[in-house]
DNA sequence: ATTGTTGCAAATCGTTTGCATTAGT
DNA sequence: ACTAATGCAAACGATTTGCAACAAT
């Protein structure tokens, strides 16, 4: 159903990193080649519990840890502090809701045609740049309205 | 020195917020103003403390939590997951070094004649976007050519 | 007088680390 | 065989919270 992330390519993924195949592993990029909603450490270790209930934090941190370094995964510090895992390794950009700290994918903006932007720390070298938007999910559009008139009425 | 930074200003600040006007909250906008390198909060602490030994990382928190709601600060999850505090309410964008974590501030690039990204949540609403360069500070190029060098000699 | 703010200490909780065991190469 | 990966528990450290004393309004 997802080409480019099947079983079969993780293992190769991993071997091609130099990292062992484990069925851990497998099954953290499994569930992250599922979950695409950026979860974070915990939720990830909720689901995969589930089908491997010996899989420790530790070992899911130390994964990701790798995972990162080999570029198979982005790690986002999120809002709430927490760290959230991007299992899409393809270039991307972000919006993040400002009310619930979701975070959606969206095709990448093209900023390469656009001149560096002056103030730049000196002598920096600039690897590359990404847009994040700051929006508000449907969601919380409609909780938040709930908010507003149940505020207003207690006031 | 800093036009719409200086202490008078501040106070007219935090009573358009509503807050009070204290010494402590006066002395951390002071020190944001001054330093405009993001520090987290542990640097801030310490920086404040040569002139106010009393003051507590909780109250810092507390104060930091109240002036980011009025919108006076950004606070900004960096990468070590640590909260970075970003003293400049003027839009802006960032560039974090990928080796050291440094945020550096950098002129606001407008995207607002850019049309909104196709893949959008569904019914999300845009409230704004930024850009972050993904950069190498000159320092970090110097110290990671140093450890690439004495790398190679250790191989 | 009222109530937001402060400082201290304790609690919380995400992340890291040490180490003995297991398992991939 | 070699050594990365795992699981457990303990350590760590940033942030939050409860509460009594204080201070700005």
């Amino acid at each position: 159903m997802n080409p480019g992330h099947n079983t079969a390519d993780a293992a190769g993924r991993l071997r091609r990193a130099g990292l062992r195949v484990t069925g851990s592993r497998l099954a953290i990029l499994a569930e992250l080649a599922r979950d695409r909603t950026h979860p974070n450490v915990w939720d990830l270790h909720r689901r995969l519990s589930a089908k491997h209930p010996s899989l420790s934090v530790s070992t899911l941190y130390l994964a990701l840890e790798a995972f990162a370094k080999a570029g198979l995964v982005r790690r986002i510090p999120a809002r709430d502090g927490r760290l959230r895992v991007d299992g899409t390794p393809a270039n991307h950009d972000h919006a993040v809701c400002r009310d619930c700290g979701g975070v959606y994918d969206v095709p990448a903006v093209d900023l390469g045609r656009r001149p560096l932007p002056a103030g730049l720390p000196r002598g920096a070298k600039v690897l590359g740049a990404r847009v994040e938007y700051d929006v508000l999910c449907g969601r919380c559009q409609r909780t938040s309205r709930m908010r507003r008139e149940r505020d207003a009425c207690l006031s």
